[in-house]
RNA sequence: GGGCGCUUAGCUCAGCGGUAGAGCGCUUCGUUUACACCGAAGAUGCCGGGGGUUCGAAUCCCUCAGCGCCCA
């Protein structure tokens, strides 16, 4: 006997662990069974479950428990990426709080066993949260972008390109992170509003005393590496300066003044200082006039004067080495004060003006990057993207929802180089060797470099390797083969590669997907996903995204602990609207509870009358309206709930689950079976249980993608297979039912009799312990049948006594209800208030007047009678003589309580 | 500045050419032996504003306004 409140917490871990060691989770690469495949995108390993997660875990979830169920071999490849900066981050902060000494004096080597050592302890948890998430991942074939399988991928993949010269080396600016002392790419860094300051700075014109250049910088202390000031070459008032030199304050080198379209007139002062090694933009002005190009921050963003030693002068009023020499070492903060106070002094400073602009910060490190010119190894996105590109435009790969095909489009045409170089100790180390006279040996192992060495030089010698290790979406790009086991040729490769469909939000479009795709294709020729679906992003209940600074975080696992894991993941499923983003509060995880509640509650009443697995029953020999109907409306679920989640609506498909089993199987079906288990033993009662235990059975399947537990708990408890055996049956299909339109037709006869009794009474102030027999005026003889027949259902259900055909006059003092061709009269003499009965009876007649004066008017229109389509006008000519119909009988009832 | 999305019942959102919907909330009633995490009934909408296309517009087009996000 099922207990009377749904504890989810009394069967969840066993049923998980129950799945997973009967290998219910398990692909089976050996069978013929058609593939389904989704390679999770690896979530981070220092991470833990959010909110986020349980969104985009939840969908894989569901879509894959729905394929596997539909006899699909199912792949949900599951593990986690190494995190170069984040891991590395924690594993330092650990060391501090150790109170051991830092990385670099406890070397590389023992550095990288403490983070193996802290993957092993700590770096599991977003996997075991996963579990009471209730994803069913393949664990067996878990992986880790560190394993030597992956790790042998990301060697191969490097050497390839860098042999096709998609790999190269290059000096160029890079996004610095002073705090990380590493190069970041583009993607790692983010804007933020600052309130800073425009200063305006004197540049005396050289050789005319008195004649200054003013320009405008939110930076001031990167004019020590100023090497030219550009002005527009239409701008007027500066085309006498253009050609002339200004000399450099506090550095006193003499710079150019160039005519360059960069510099914007209505900016600032329409001057620009450029600084080509610290600005992106300054940098492709200086390459543009040939200008020098001297770096002046060292790693950590401290002054750094070995660049432009040799240049300073000393400048009467305008420059002063030994100043210069005093700010050598300063940090870049405490050198912009110091420089900005020196000027001020000279009166080299025109104005200050308060201003407030986006300044990049490294998203790890969150300090602002310092753009810098250092080597570092580049991929050639721009050549990657391309197939990419065209797998997209011709339909390869699908985004769903559509339209974020033009980010995916609009970031991939306009793509630079990718730095995939990271100044770092933990992640894939370059595999590649610098020998004497500048010689680079890029190979996948060491003695395979120094063969190459040897074969150059014809004879050994030193070797040394580069220190850097490579970007972590490096090797994540490479996540859809790489697990797989390539570039080994395994049956696993062949089978799940391409994979269904990628998961993810909109904002790892850049990430995951744009580099699994230009990986994918480069290496495999084939796309690593034919869809890619896009999810929103979790907000709390007002909208506001979830942070740990605003204190609106919510925790999974609490709201599991809370309500239960199937109804978190029914409340996303319920939210996840196509392109939106989920509010989600508390409060709504509660409100769904109670539909798990509901289910629960149901499979218990029929538990309690019996109702038994039946797999001999066969629907198609139905023959009562009751069941045919329930087993319609089984087949409409079914077909509806299908419909969704191949359309990845989910946001339907748990809404269909949601009407059929509260609205019409709770609702109607085990109200209207009531009387049925209540009386004799025979053929209807036999049918009536049948369908019962066959339609709770297709609810179970039906609801177990997004509520597994509960759907496999009762599938279990009530013995329809074998413990665990939910996960592995197949998906429902529609079943035959014979004159489904009938029973259709007579169901909603008597529920429409039953709804139309109810509202009468309640509007008419009827105590419900009062009930009356119905009289049925003008009845159809096909409708006394029907009352005849669900006599039982609407006493019940209607508070009524009998239901009989109106013989002669109609009583006295009667509330009357139109159904159909029938007025039903509820004889309520002494009890009706009448003043309620005629203004509920007129209130009825307006609302059907309204309707047919509607209809009318498009009728009488000729043009809608001449252009509308056929079953159109048809259809509305039949509702206008319904409506009319309706307000005739109104109008006999309203006479009726007249007198 | 460029792009995308949103604006429908008190709230959260479906609907995207042919009768305005759901869930929650709200009001009233209810100990009918599954369920008060329940049942019954009810109220609530210039479908953001303005123009256009159409026999017909919440739905398509234009425009304005407000909100949000992404990229510069």
């Amino acid at each position: 006997m099922l207990d009377k409140t749904l504890t989810p917490g009394a069967f969840e871990t066993r049923l998980y662990e129950g799945w997973e060691r009967s290998g219910a989770f398990a692909c089976h690469p050996e069978s013929s069974a058609q593939p389904f495949t989704i390679m999770i995108p690896p979530p981070n390993v220092t991470g833990s479950l959010h909110m986020g997660h349980a969104l985009t875990f939840t969908v894989q979830d569901t879509l894959i428990r729905w394929r596997r169920m539909q006899g699909r071999d199912a792949l949900w490849q599951p593990g986690t990426d190494h995190a170069g900066i984040a891991t590395q981050m924690v594993v330092e902060r650990l060391l501090a709080a150790e109170g051991n000494q830092d990385r670099r004096s406890l070397g590389r080597a023992a550095f990288l066993d403490r983070v193996w050592q802290w993957k092993a302890e700590s770096g599991g948890t977003i996997t075991q949260q996963l579990r009471r998430l209730g994803a069913s991942l393949d664990w067996p074939r878990e992986r880790f972008t560190m394993d030597e399988g992956l790790s042998a991928a990301v060697r191969e993949v490097f050497v390839t390109l860098h042999r096709q010269k998609l790999i190269y080396r290059d000096r160029r600016l890079v996004n610095w992170d002073p705090k990380l002392q590493t190069a970041i790419s583009d993607l790692e860094v983010e804007s933020r509003e600052v309130k800073g300051h425009l200063w305006h700075l004197r540049y005396p014109v050289e050789g005319q005393p008195g004649e200054y250049i003013t320009v405008a910088t939110t930076r001031p202390e990167t004019m020590l590496g100023d090497t030219a000031v550009a002005v527009h070459p239409e701008d007027a008032r500066f085309a006498t300066l253009v050609g002339k030199r200004v000399i450099l304050p506090l550095v006193g080198r003499a710079i150019p003044v160039v005519a360059d379209e960069y510099s914007d007139p209505e900016k600032g002062t329409g001057a620009v200082k450029i600084t080509p090694a610290h600005d992106f933009n300054d940098f492709e002005v200086g390459k543009r006039h040939g200008v020098a190009m001297p770096t002046i921050l060292d790693a950590e963003g401290r002054v750094f004067l070995g660049e432009i030693e040799g240049e300073l002068r000393a400048v009467e009023g305008v420059a002063d080495p030994d100043f210069l020499r005093g700010l050598a070492g300063q940090d870049r903060f405490a050198a912009r004060k110091a420089i900005v106070a020196r000027l001020e002094e000279l009166e080299l400073v025109e104005k200050i003006e308060p201003h407030t602009h986006q300044v990049p910060h490294g998203d790890r490190g969150g300090v602002p990057i310092e753009p810098r010119l250092t080597w570092q190894w580049y991929a050639d996105a721009a050549t990657l993207a391309k197939p990419a590109i065209e797998a997209v435009e011709t339909g390869k790969t699908q985004f769903v929802p559509k339209q974020w095909e033009n980010t995916f489009f609009a970031w991939m045409r306009d793509i630079q180089p990718w730095c995939i170089s990271r100044q770092l100790w933990w992640g894939h180390q370059i595999p590649a060797w610098y020998g004497p006279e500048g010689m680079i040996f890029v190979e996948k192992t060491e003695a395979e470099a120094q063969a190459a060495a040897r074969a150059h030089f014809g004879r050994d010698v030193p070797l040394e390797r580069d220190p850097d290790v490579l970007d972590t979406w490096f090797s994540s790009a490479l996540w859809p083969f790489s697990t797989l086991g390539w570039p080994e040729q395994t049956p696993e490769l062949a089978k799940y590669y391409p994979g269904d469909v990628l998961v993810t939000g909109f904002d790892i479009i850049f990430f995951w997907v744009a580099r699994m795709m230009m990986m994918g294709l480069h290496f495999k020729g084939e796309v690593p996903f034919r869809h890619v679906y896009i999810h929103g992003l979790v907000r709390d209940e007002k909208g506001q995204k979830m942070s740990k600074s605003k204190g609106n975080v919510m925790d999974p696992l609490e709201l599991i602990d809370a309500y239960g894991a199937d109804a978190l993941r029914f409340t996303i499923c319920s939210l996840t609207g196509p392109g939106r983003d989920v509010k989600l509060g508390r409060k709504r995880v509660e409100d769904f509870r109670s539909f798990g509640t509901k289910l629960w509650n149901a499979a218990r009443f029929l538990e309690m009358n019996g109702i038994a697995p039946d797999p001999t029953w066969d629907p198609a020999s139905a023959t009562t309206p009751l069941a045919r109907w329930v087993l319609d409306a089984a087949n409409r679920a079914t077909a509806e709930a299908s419909a969704a989640l191949e359309a990845y609506r989910f946001d339907d498909y748990a809404a269909a689950c949601y009407r059929f089993v509260w609205g019409s199987f709770c609702d109607w079906f085990i109200e209207f079976a009531k009387p049925v288990f209540n009386g004799p033993d025979g053929p209807e009662k036999a049918e009536v249980m049948g369908a019962a235990q066959h339609v709770l059975g297709t609810i179970l399947r039906l609801l177990h993608p997004s509520m597994p537990f509960v759907t496999e708990e009762l599938w279990d408890r009530f013995g329809y297979g074998p413990e665990y055996s939910l996960i592995r049956t197949a998906w429902p299909e529609a079943v035959p039912v014979a004159d489904a339109e009938a029973a259709h037709a007579e169901l909603d006869w008597v529920v429409t009799l039953i709804t139309e009794v109810r509202a009468a009474r309640a509007e008419v102030n009827v105590a419900p312990s009062v009930t009356t027999p119905l009289l049925l005026k003008d009845a159809a003889p096909e409708s006394l049948a029907r009352a005849a027949r669900w006599i039982e259902a609407i006493r019940r259900l209607g508070r009524v006594t009998e239901v009989t055909p109106l013989e002669g006059e109609a009583p006295k003092g009667v509330a009357q209800v139109v159904v159909g061709e029938a007025t039903v009269m509820l004889p309520l003499a002494g009890v009706i208030d009448f003043a309620a009965e005629r203004a509920r009876l007129l209130k009825a007649r307006g609302a059907a007047e309204g309707d047919a004066k509607k209809i009318e008017a498009k009728l009488g229109n000729a043009d809608f009678v001449a252009r509308a389509k056929e079953e159109v006008v048809e259809e509305n000519r039949e509702r206008l003589v319904a409506a009319k119909a309706e307000i005739a009988r109104l109008d006999a009832a309203l006479a009726r309580i007249a007198g």
